[in-house]
DNA sequence: ATATAGTGTGTATTTTTTACACTAAGTAAT
DNA sequence: ATTACTTAGTGTAAAAAATACACACTATAT
């Protein structure tokens, strides 16, 4: 594979592993690959950093081509650089991640022919990826379990008005653990940053839940609390 | 400066951001640059990754090179890219930082001649450095507090026996605050993870206080239970 | 009316965190 | 040897946080 390909010295490149909840499942973007080498497999949604643009900006510009997601803030999480992970040559990828809500985003439409689709597959259930991007993925999975452990940055993930059992089922399948449904909502509720809504879930079938919204102005204090160490 | 330097276009290069800790204070390891741009300024030790190396091999054979430190371990923590970063080209950076132990090590020879010295210098007392390496430092600053505060990582600065109130210092020096000294000692001790020696500290003026060193078997266990969010 | 499926709630126990001050031990100077 | 000095070393009570645990309620569908 690859071998006939042109061959290249430096490149750096940008690689994103977006999280999304639906259906009660964790997924993430994948694309179908429209260029060799690994053409036709999936991938992360990654490509090469322009010479006059900042790897911020680069990992903006490169999702929205590749899926047709706009104006989506990801935050770096490690720099892959291995020599040999790129069969054409040195590429020193930077990863990023995200995690969106993607009630209204069904529309993935690759702007670019880099990637012939791009699909929301569910985190696990991935088929064989290009590259190292098993590798990458697997670090971002673990960045946002960490993450959330001391941030609740779950709520990025739900739409904007949720139920309690939807944020701590969101929680249990990034941790992979099962909660305590009392605990759970006292913890919650303590934090002080949800807001209860005069709303309840619609189209269910069974007693319907009160519904919450995200407060930021009071998750903004409690993120600066994040390190501790008491007196 | 550097314009009539020659231009190139993308470059891979490694930072470090070496902590070290010494009569008190906690210290970063800086070179004094001996090329341009920033001849003669001070800049944490760096240089480009070659072709055919890793960047974590590139970043063990920088430091070597620069501070005459071998076999440094070192983490990633994050990597710079914006667009004019460095006046010759585009130069993408990747952070790599450690806490290593200075007693021995007073022996900073620069091996390579970008780096006409290399010295300790402490964090409080940080000279204007080349390029953007104090936003380095600060990330790398900030990426040792967060730590610190989940993992006990902070023997690594340490001599093999250390006293409890050194411990403690260092803490404190990290976080920036002062710590109770009966709390702080409860804490360390219920961790489980330091071992008690029959020894006392030497040449103090006072009473010498009791020697401890980190049992690394029983920290292992302890790293395992990071990520804790209840049942 | 009844079955079903998920919602919503309280308390007792244990563990962890915090606040707080004095005596003990060794050294140095006289 | 006495004294002054400096740091080491220690315990407890109170508050806060984490854990374990089970049943009645409510909306819908039939």
């Amino acid at each position: 594979m690859g071998l006939s390909l042109p061959k290249f010295d430096s490149v750096f490149s940008i690689d994103c592993v977006i999280f999304g909840f639906d259906e009660g499942e964790l997924k993430i973007l994948l694309i179908e690959r429209n260029e060799e080498p690994f053409k036709d497999w999936w991938a992360l949604p990654g490509y090469i950093v322009e010479q006059d643009e900042s790897i911020d900006h680069a990992a903006e510009r490169i999702l929205y081509e590749l899926t047709g997601l706009r104006g989506i803030y990801m935050d770096q999480f490690y720099t892959f650089g291995d020599v040999n992970r790129h069969p054409q040559g040195r590429v020193i990828t930077v990863a990023y991640y995200a995690m969106i809500r993607l009630s209204g985003t069904k529309d993935l439409k690759p702007v670019s022919n880099y990637a012939s689709k791009a699909v929301w597959i569910p985190v696990n259930d991935l088929p064989k990826l290009a590259f190292d991007h098993e590798k990458i993925f697997s670090k971002g999975f673990d960045k946002i379990r960490h993450k959330i452990s001391y941030q609740p940055i779950a709520f990025e993930l739900l739409p904007e008005k949720f139920t309690l059992t939807q944020l701590q089922h969101l929680y249990e399948v990034i941790l992979n653990k099962k909660l305590d449904k009392r605990n759970f909502r006292k913890k919650m509720l303590n934090y002080g940053i949800l807001k209860e809504l005069d709303e309840k879930q619609k189209g269910v079938s069974y007693r319907a839940a009160k519904l919450y919204k995200f407060d930021k102005r009071k998750y903004a204090k409690l993120f600066q609390k994040e390190i501790t160490f008491g007196k």
